[in-house]
RNA sequence: GCGCCCGUAGCUCAGCGGAUAGAGCACCCGACUUCUAAUCGGAUGGCCGCAGGUUCGAAUCCUGCCGGGCGCGCCA
């Protein structure tokens, strides 16, 4: 029995109940949907449900009294063992055995399938993560958002979500001009501009460069800083691009800022608000009234000097997206870009769209790196940045994609670089893999000791305490994956999967798939491994979300 | 000054208004003739920043403080 079966066996009661004249409630109070969880105490059973609680005020009955007529009624069900009052009014439940069980079987013949919804389904997201600038590598920050982003990007899809995941490549702009002054300096041996980058990629891009044009500097030095700009930003790119490559994230779609300006998408963006009646002109420039919805204050869209102003970029991307189809265009942030959020949500609500919900703003807090314990500051001038590649080359793809999507992007972090470089037990992304390597284990044992899963499967004899906790984990899957999708948190699914490597690992410890060598194969072996196989396939579907690798052995 | 995020065990962090607030690490005690000990069992460790409010019930929601981080441009 599934907790969505549970659920509305809750509710029939429920219902029945009321039209029973056992709770006099208005049938309109009877909620669509009973939620059941799982107790933290174990001795509070398998399930529980606090909708007496809910319910006493509006039934005029004590909540005991409530759960009582509940729980009468709920021991009627087939595979319920129990249905206890509890404390003020908890309605704890406890399955049969053998009802619990059923879901091994059931998780191992849905195999991959297992915790994929429909949750959001019909739902066309575009979701836009990283865009980190050509100007150099990509540093931590943006390394948690390829992280947290590509994770999210598969929780979408998990639940049903149709999603394009986009990476906004800002090759337009001032930024770009230093960029290119900085190369043009590295290549003369002259130090980095005041406002430009340093850092010894600089050097390296800036040879590349002139390695592949090859009279490059002997040309005129308006004419070298174009070459640099443009062969510099297509060589950051492909670096850029390579980086997440190997870091497992790809995305759809690479879009180009330059594009935007050069296809005059940021002209029909602002004469489109200027028909609405969104824009004015003051002080030689042309504003949005963003101040009419929430903002702080007007923005300059196109400045005094006759230059669009960054925003507008991002009034045409926003468009644009809205005309490709997306319902709901999504994007992370950095903390250091969060005042944009007021902006950015008013210029959607001049667009006459819905602000959170056509256009969703997540905002991640920042990566603090310590080396022994200590704070280690970044600079990018300075070209103490720690990049992808440095944390990649560090901990390995694995615990470092895993070491940044389990925490809250709501929290700043603390990475400790000789903490992961000493690879030591402290991640615990080593616990869940090698929990899933256990199960691949047992399941060779298994099969070297004549253990088949189809020869049985009787799903009474999963009586052992141990067994009714992992099979309980393995139920709450689905819910998991669709909380964790609808609330944009993958780390959900992160610390879910701790939870059930723990579980299962207690489970190993007391409970034997293989029989020991004087035994004989006996159902209860054939069925445990239809255990074994079913926690396997979630750890398997649990790590992928995450974009972390399920290893058969380590 | 204004805005956003955070404040939970020694450390790093979980915790959809529910029961005795959890995990990992660190520290202490135990379990390797093992289906892989990268594991498991046990012990220790808490004014959930402070003060009010809402509620049958608050770490969780609201208000005000205190502390930390990050922002508040005709920069990008």
């Amino acid at each position: 029995m599934t907790p969505a079966e549970l659920s509305s066996a809750l509710r029939d009661a429920l219902a029945a109940a009321v039209a029973a004249g056992e709770l006099s409630l208005d049938p309109a109070d009877v909620p669509a949907e009973v939620r059941v969880e799982r107790p933290k105490n174990r001795e509070h059973g398998d399930w529980a449900t606090s909708v007496a609680l809910q319910l006493a005020k509006k039934a005029g009955a004590p909540p005991r009294q409530v759960a009582g007529v509940l729980a009468a009624r709920l021991a009627q069900v087939p595979g319920v063992r129990a249905a206890d009052i509890a404390g003020p009014g908890f309605l704890n439940i406890t399955l049969e055995a053998a009802s619990a069980g059923r879901l091994a079987r059931t998780v191992v013949e849905a195999g991959a399938g297992y915790g994929r919804t429909s949750a959001l389904a019909g739902q066309r997201i575009n979701l836009e993560f990283v865009s980190a600038n050509p100007t150099g590598p990509i540093h931590i920050g943006g390394t948690r958002w390829a992280a947290v982003g590509d994770s999210l990007a598969r929780l979408l899809r998990a639940t049903g979500a149709d999603v394009t995941c986009e990476y906004y490549f800002n090759d337009h702009g001032a930024q770009i001009d230093r960029f290119a002054r900085s190369l043009l300096a590295a290549a003369h041996g002259e130090p980095a501009p005041e406002d430009g980058y340093g850092g010894a990629y600089i050097a390296d891009i800036a040879a590349a460069v002139t390695a592949k044009v090859p009279d490059l500097l002997a040309l005129p030095r308006a004419e070298q800083q174009e070459t640099f700009r443009r062969e510099g930003v297509e060589l950051m790119f492909a670096e850029i691009r390579q980086s997440l490559a190997e870091f497992g994230v790809t995305f759809d779609v690479y879009f180009h800022e330059e594009s935007l300006h050069s296809s005059g998408a940021v002209e029909r963006a602002i004469a489109r608000l200027r028909e609405l009646g969104r824009v004015y002109e003051a002080d030689g420039a042309t504003w949005l009234r963003t101040s009419e919805f929430g903002d702080d204050k007007d923005r300059v869209v196109v400045k005094s000097d006759g230059q669009p102003a960054y925003i507008s970029g991002d009034l045409a991307y926003y468009l644009d997206k809205r005309e490709r189809g997306f319902d709901r265009a999504v994007i992370m942030l950095g903390a250091d870009h969060h005042g944009y959020i007021g902006r950015m949500m008013a210029m959607c609500a001049a667009f006459g769209d819905v602000p959170g919900e056509n256009l969703e703003i997540l905002i991640g807090q920042l990566v603090n790196l310590l080396r022994d314990g200590k704070p280690l500051r970044m600079s990018k001038r300075a070209g103490t940045v720690v990049t992808m590649e440095d944390l990649v080359e560090a901990v390995g793809v694995d615990a470092a994609r895993y070491a940044l999507a389990r925490s809250s992007v709501d929290t700043s972090i603390d990475v400790d670089l000789d903490l992961l470089v000493r690879r030591s037990n402290d991640n615990p992304v080593f616990y869940v893999q090698y929990a899933h390597a256990r199960t691949a284990n047992v399941g060779v044992n298994a099969a070297q000791s004549g253990v088949r899963r189809e020869d049985a499967f009787d799903p009474a004899l999963l009586t052992h305490e141990t067994e009714a906790v992992l099979l309980a984990a393995l139920a709450e899957f689905p819910a998991v994956v669709t909380r964790a999708a609808e609330l944009r948190e993958p780390h959900r699914v992160a610390r879910y999967l701790e939870e059930l490597a723990g579980r299962y690992h207690k489970w190993y410890d007391s409970c034997r798939v293989t029989p020991r060598a004087e035994e004989a194969v006996e159902d209860v072996h054939r069925t445990r491994l239809w255990l074994n196989d079913a926690t396997r396939t979630v750890l398997a579907a649990g790590l992928d979300l995450l974009g972390v690798s399920a290893p058969e052995r380590m």
